[in-house]
RNA sequence: CGGGGUGUAGCGCAGCCCGGUUAGCGCGCAUGCUUCGGGAGCAUGAGGCCGUGAGUUCAAAUCUCACCACCCCGACCA
C-alpha cells in the first residue's frame, strides 16, 4: 500500500469527544468516524485491524472444530417470544415491523437462531457433540453508549455455542473453549484475567469473563495476589472480620436530621461499622419491600442483589415512608417483624448496633442482630473493598477497573428446551440438548490493544493484529536515490506478501514522522538523504525498542529479521 | 432513565453575561514562492442556515421557551 493514495485521515487535535486513549487514538489516526452515538464507520486503517483479530478468531475456533456460521441479523419477533426473551431483553433490543406489520427485531446475540438450527436438524446424539459459531454484527440499544468503540450499539461479536448430549460433554466443550479464547487474547497481544462472572440475562449456570484490566474499563474485577482468586465485583466475595460488641438493651435516642451514616456516626460518636445501613428494595415480581442490611461502612453491589432477589428496585422514599412510618435515613428492620430481611453475613451475631428507629429523628442503639431482627438469609450483598481479606486465603485482596472482552457460559438446556431441541439416546429416550455460549467483541479487543499500545502521541501495534507489519519511511521522495532505495524494499517486501505500507507522499519528514506514530507499525525503515551519504538507513523495531543505522548493502537482510522475530 | 456539560467553517476554540455594521482566531484545505530528519515561513484564497423550531425586539450567535444531537457520571452487556 502507498500513503498517496491510501485513505488515512489523521488529525493533529483530539476531538473533544473523545475521553479514553483508545477512542482518541482511533480518531486521530483515522480508524474510526462516529456516525451515531454508539454507531462508528471503520475506516480502511481500523478495518484492517478488525479482519487481522477475525482472522486470529476464525484460526482458533477451527482449530478446536468449531465451525463457522452465518446467521441474519433479522429474526422474527415468534422466536423470541418462546424463549421468553422478547420481553426480558426489553429496551436494549432494536424492534421493527416488516410492511405487513410483522414484529421483528435486529438480533442482540444468537442462542435462539442456532437452537431453532438444532432443533430442526439434530435428532440422535450421533449427530452430537457440535460446536458452531458466526462473526456477526450485532445490535444492542444500550441505555448508554460511550468511550469510543467499549461500549456501543451496533459491533462484532464472534459468538460460538457448543451442543452436548451430557454435563460432562458441556464442561469439555467450555473448556475447548475456554483454551482457545486464551489462545486467541494471546495472539491479539492482550493481557486478559479470567475472572468468574454473574450470567445475568443470559441464564445459565457457570460463566467466566475474560478482562483486560484498564481504567477505560466499566466493569470492576476483585482478584487476590496470592492465591489468584478472581471475580467480578457482582459475584466477588471477601472475607472481613466481624466485630461482635457487647450485649446492650436496646435505646432509642434522639438524633434530630442525622440521616446518612456519616452523619448519625459523627453525631452518636460512634463507627459507622458499628451501624446497620438498611435500605428498602422492592422485588419485581411480587412488588414486596424487602430490607436489605449491610455494615455502616459497606455499600450494597446491586448486581449481587439481584442475583439474590431478581428483579429488583430501590423504594420511593414515600414507599419507605408508608412501609415504616419514618423517613429514609430513620429506618431499619427493628421492631417490623412483617417484612423480609437479607442482611450480609458479617452482621450476623453481633450486638450493640446503632440502627433507625422508624419513627423520624429517632435511632435505636444497642441492636443485637439476633434478638432484634429476624433475618431470612444472611449472603453476602456488599461492594468488595481493596485490601479486604481474601476468602480462600486471606491475603489482602485488589480492586480493579476492566473491560470485558469475552465471556463464557454453561447455559444448560434453558434455550433448547424453549425451543424443543432434543436428541434421542441410545435408548431411543429423548432429552434436551445442553448448550453452552461463548462470545468475544472484535471491536473491543482492537480498543484494548490500543489502551495498552498507545501513549498519546504514538501507537505500536501487536504484531499478529497491525494494519501493517512495516513501514517505509523515505524522508524526501524528490531525491531519486531516497526514492529508489524506498521502492526498491517496498517491491521486494511487496512480492513476499509482507504487509507493508510505503509513505511515497512529498511531505516533510516531520508530518510523515508523526503520522507513521500514529500508524504503529511495529517495524519502521527511515530512508533519509543524510544517512544515505554514509551508506546506512535506520531501521526502528520499535515495539522491541531497537532503533539501528543498517548498511544498505545489509537492509533487506535485517529487515527481514526484524520481522521474523 | 436520573444527574452534569457542550452545540459557532473539516478539526480545536473565542464572541453570548451587557442584543446593534461585512461573525472572528488557530489548525487543516487550495494556489504561488522559499524551506525540507519530527505536524515549516511568507503571500493570496475558498469555506458558516451560529444544532432545530417558536417567541421577545426596530434589530437575535447573543434574551425566553420547547425540542434535537453529542459527551461525561450512575443502573445493563461483548
Amino acid at each position: 500500500m502507498r500513503v498517496s493514495n491510501y485513505f488515512m485521515p489523521t488529525r493533529k487535535e483530539i476531538p473533544k469527544e473523545a475521553e479514553i486513549p483508545s477512542h482518541q487514538m482511533m480518531l486521530r489516526a483515522g480508524l474510526i468516524r462516529q456516525h451515531l452515538a454508539g454507531v462508528y464507520s471503520i475506516l480502511p486503517l481500523g478495518w484492517r485491524v478488525l479482519t487481522n483479530i477475525m482472522k486470529i478468531i476464525r484460526e482458533e475456533m477451527d482449530r478446536i472444530g468449531c465451525h463457522e456460521f452465518y446467521l441474519p441479523v433479522l429474526s422474527s419477533a415468534d422466536l423470541w417470544t418462546k424463549s421468553g426473551r422478547w420481553n426480558t431483553f426489553g429496551e436494549d433490543m432494536f424492534r421493527l415491523k416488516d410492511r405487513k406489520g410483522r414484529e421483528m427485531c435486529l438480533a442482540p446475540t444468537h442462542e435462539e437462531v442456532f437452537a431453532e438450527i438444532v432443533s430442526h436438524d439434530i435428532r440422535s446424539y450421533r449427530d452430537l457433540p457440535q460446536m458452531w459459531y458466526q462473526i456477526q454484527t450485532k445490535f444492542r440499544d444500550e441505555v448508554r453508549p460511550r468511550s469510543g468503540l467499549l461500549r456501543v450499539r451496533q459491533f462484532f461479536m464472534k459468538d460460538a455455542y457448543s451442543f452436548d448430549t451430557e454435563k460432562a460433554g458441556l464442561d469439555e466443550s467450555y473448556r475447548l473453549q475456554r483454551e482457545a479464547y486464551l489462545r486467541i487474547f494471546e495472539r491479539t497481544g492482550l493481557d486478559v484475567k479470567v475472572v468468574k462472572a454473574s450470567s445475568g440475562a443470559m441464564g445459565g449456570r457457570d460463566c467466566e469473563e475474560f478482562m483486560v484490566l484498564s481504567d477505560s474499563g466499566d466493569d470492576e474485577i476483585v482478584n487476590c495476589p496470592s492465591c489468584g482468586y478472581a471475580a467480578n465485583q457482582e459475584v466477588a466475595e471477601s472475607n472481613v472480620m466481624k466485630v461482635y460488641g457487647s450485649k446492650k438493651d436496646l435505646k432509642k435516642v434522639l438524633t434530630p436530621d442525622k440521616r446518612t451514616i456519616e452523619d448519625v456516626s459523627a453525631f452518636l460518636e460512634i463507627e459507622p461499622s458499628r451501624l446497620v445501613k438498611s435500605l428498602v428494595y422492592i422485588r419485581e415480581d411480587d412488588k414486596k419491600p424487602v430490607f436489605i442490611l449491610v455494615r455502616g461502612d459497606h455499600q450494597v453491589d446491586e448486581g449481587k442483589l439481584e442475583a439474590v432477589l431478581g428483579e429488583c428496585r430501590p423504594a420511593e422514599p414515600e414507599e419507605v415512608k408508608k412501609l415504616t412510618g419514618a423517613d429514609v435515613g430513620f429506618v431499619s428492620p427493628v421492631g417490623l417483624n412483617e417484612v423480609e430481611v437479607f442482611a450480609d453475613p458479617i452482621l450476623e451475631g453481633t450486638t450493640d448496633l446503632v440502627a433507625g428507629a422508624n419513627e423520624d429523628e429517632y435511632h435505636v442503639i444497642g441492636v443485637d442482630m439476633q434478638r432484634d431482627i429476624e433475618v431470612k438469609r444472611f449472603v453476602q450483598l456488599r461492594v468488595v473493598q481493596a485490601t479486604e481479606p481474601c476468602s480462600v486465603c486471606g491475603t489482602s485482596l485488589e480492586v480493579s477497573r476492566t473491560i470485558e472482552v469475552g465471556h463464557i457460559f454453561k447455559l444448560g438446556t434453558r434455550y433448547t428446551e424453549a425451543l424443543g431441541a432434543e436428541f434421542l439416546d441410545e435408548n431411543g429416550v429423548s432429552h434436551p440438548i445442553i448448550m453452552g455460549s461463548y462470545g468475544i467483541g472484535v471491536e473491543r479487543i482492537m480498543a484494548c490493544a490500543i489502551e495498552k499500545n498507545f501513549d498519546g502521541s504514538a501507537m505500536i501495534w501487536p504484531r499478529e493484529i497491525t494494519p501493517f507489519l512495516i513501514e517505509i519511511l523515505p524522508l524526501n521522495v524528490t531525491v531519486g536515490q531516497v526514492a529508489d532505495l524506498a521502492e526498491d524494499l517496498y517491491a521486494d517486501l511487496s512480492r513476499n506478501n509482507v504487509s507493508v505500507i510505503l509513505d511515497d507522499r512529498d511531505d516533510r519528514a516531520g508530518v510523515k514522522f508523526k503520522d507513521a506514530d500514529l500508524l504503529g507499525a511495529p517495524v519502521l525503515v527511515v530512508i533519509g538523504e543524510r544517512n544515505l551519504k554514509d551508506g546506512l538507513v535506520e531501521l526502528r523495531i520499535k515495539d522491541k525498542r531497537i532503533s539501528e543505522n543498517v548498511k544498505i548493502e545489509d537492509l533487506k537482510k535485517k529487515v527481514y529479521e526484524a520481522l521474523d522475530n
